[in-house]
DNA sequence: TCCAATTTGTTCGTATGTATT
DNA sequence: CAATACATACGAACAAATTGG
């Protein structure tokens, strides 16, 4: 145990009113936040930042605390700690169009559809959509990528007089906003935004290739047309470890 | 097995379109929104619900699996099916006042501080006031209830030359706005808002009277006066369980 | 299936410097 | 100035989880 071997790699300022455990998180996070530490990417063992940085292994983990605090890393018992996947900006506006995200993001306009039926309305998708619940709708189960990574996976429900045939021409033409043009409405706005959380079940993890009981950003919205009619109720489930939503038009 | 008792008590209407299931959740959720079911009441067990509705326990076990992937009720092996207590609707907007979310919730201004104190400022947080790391900041722990519930807490931090003794003003006058006022401040707006979700560490569980691991909404946001000068970074910590976030202004 | 090595998580104890009372 | 409280830092040992043979 007795080491005849060499200090600290790093040298910290010791007793200057700066404390060692804010030093050494403060550098870590530079180098995460740099990109020099990249996502996914494992940190050396406590033990080895200690040896580095010349301190007990206690200040170390109290540096580790405080960037897994601030969502920069995470721990895992039996593994090492792990940079974490910085979260993708997710905007949230009154118009937001989800082929912005995704041309930021590098990826494709809107989700693969997965699954698309028509059925009879259940009431708080009625109530959203200001029709009667047993009113026919159609409803869309999309997934939303980036890089391959699946983000979100969404129901979205229309009324289905108006919109019969929408998941055909959804299919072809690979983006909602074309979709929409098709049958006759140039534009839509957010008419409500609910946001809430929860673990993800079984199949929602399944769709989202997370671990059941991670955590999901559950997102509700309803949107309408140029006239004020809703034309779209949709839940979409966001995986809360690679998604941050943005609020718009806010401030 | 064979039954010699009487009939179902509550007639479906089979054959007509309408899953049997689909009914009984769409009733079971009708009485919960109406408030028949009143939060953290015991449903009865599955066997008495399919007795009721005469249909099978796996019928009603789809109608459940419904109504709790909508967050109106969580089943525990053992115990039962429970109703959950419905969420608090909290609105985020460009001028959102924690007064005006209390009294809906029937309770005081803004939450109790349980601490309060001034410190160097670490790099997001000086990012966020425009100032530099380590200049001094006032930092407020709130932790924030509804009829004695707690539902989020919160980190507030403020730069420090322009807003000393304001933890004091705070305490004395009970209300964000009115200690901002003292501080020659009439009017903030939020200039940004980002949301995430992640899993409650245990002394984060136990400010809010959670179980740890159970999740929370993480909103962070900056607000700024007239001028456009940040004058506040807060980080606010909601239990989903309890809460939802309605997005105000966007349409 | 079992075992050993590795790594993080937890809990003792001890000591020191800095503010506050 | 003394007493106290608090944050910081170090040392040792063991528990718990993961990984790979």
């Amino acid at each position: 145990m007795s080491a005849g071997g060499d200090g600290p790699v790093t040298v910290l300022a010791r007793g200057e009113g700066l404390a060692a455990w804010r030093q050494i998180a403060d550098g870590l996070a530079a180098d995460i936040e740099a990109g020099r530490l990249a996502g996914g990417a494992q940190l050396p063992t406590e033990a080895a930042l200690a040896a580095r940085f010349g301190v007990n292994r206690h200040t170390v983990r109290r540096a580790l605390a405080a960037l897994a605090e601030r969502g920069l890393v995470r721990a895992t018992q039996g593994r090492g700690t792990f940079v974490e996947t910085p979260r993708l900006a997710y905007p949230i506006g009154r118009r937001t169009r989800f082929s912005e995200i995704a041309s930021k993001a590098g990826r494709e306009a809107w989700g693969d559809l997965i699954a698309a039926g028509s059925l009879p309305a259940d009431a708080p998708t009625a109530e959203a959509l200001g029709i009667a619940a047993g009113d026919p709708i159609l409803e869309l189960q999309t997934v939303h990528r980036a890089d391959g990574t699946p983000l979100s996976t969404a129901r979205t429900c229309l009324p289905l007089p108006r919109f019969a045939g929408f998941d055909r021409a959804y299919a072809a033409l690979g983006s909602l906003t074309r979709a929409y043009a098709e049958f006759g409405v140039a534009d839509y706005t957010r008419l409500s935004t609910r946001i809430g959380a929860r673990p993800a079940a079984a199949d929602e993890a399944a769709r989202l290739d997370l671990t059941p009981g991670r955590v999901l950003i559950v997102l509700t919205s309803i949107n309408v047309d140029a006239a004020g009619i809703p034309i779209q109720a949709t839940r979409s489930l966001f995986a809360a470890d690679r998604v941050e939503l943005v609020v718009e038009g806010l401030g």
